[in-house]
DNA sequence: GCTATTGTTCGAATAATATCGAACTATGGA
DNA sequence: TCCATAGTTCGATATTATTCGAACAATAGC
């Protein structure tokens, strides 16, 4: 399978990651990306159909929180908690010490 | 003309705030409460027609972001900074820090 | 009371998102 | 090769937002 496009992180759009977040169940693939480090997209599917997980997925990619990579035919994803920090400081801890 | 409903600042959702900040409009009005202190809806307009800029009001009101009371046929805006600060420390601090 | 000012509300059109099944792609293992 | 696993993409539907003109409401001043 291919490669995933991420957005440098130069270009990340404030609104676009206030818009991603903004979303329950992307927010708790989030927090839960926030716990446990990485995790692959069926870890955090909860039960949902999985062409609506990896739509959120991809909302979360496109606009610059997490980054997904190739495992198999798995897909591992991270949050980009520290490039984040360098463009929108304090955002990502402000947004995840509130709790779920 | 009557009273707006603001919510508690209890039953703020991070989500609705979230949601609300990452519209452009919503956003740069936001931004110019932080710099002035206060304003009214005209002040805020910018050439739009009023009553889109009256919607924007009304979803950061709803959202908890905005305080609106009124003087004579004016209404006046300003931040519940203080109030966002008690259940989200740091987030709106760490949108404002982030340049228009 | 009349008029101007300020903003809200309504309604309709348009645009953007979410949801989810079905078909598809890619990988790994027997 | 055949099959299971893990996700993606497509397409259709439904929901939700945005936009803006027009009508309305409330206040101030004359």
């Amino acid at each position: 399978m291919r490669e995933y496009r991420h957005p440098q992180i130069t270009e990340v759009q404030l609104e676009s990651v206030l818009y991603a977040l903004s979303d329950p169940i992307r927010l708790s693939i989030v927090r839960q990306l926030a716990r446990e480090g990485e995790a692959t997209c069926a870890a955090l599917e909860n039960g949902r159909p999985k062409s609506s997980v990896s739509h959120h997925f991809r909302v979360l990619r496109e606009a610059g929180i997490i980054k997904t990579r190739n495992d198999g035919t798995s897909r591992i994803n991270e949050l980009r908690d520290n490039e984040l920090a360098e463009i929108f400081p304090g955002l990502l801890p402000a947004i995840l010490a509130v709790r779920g």
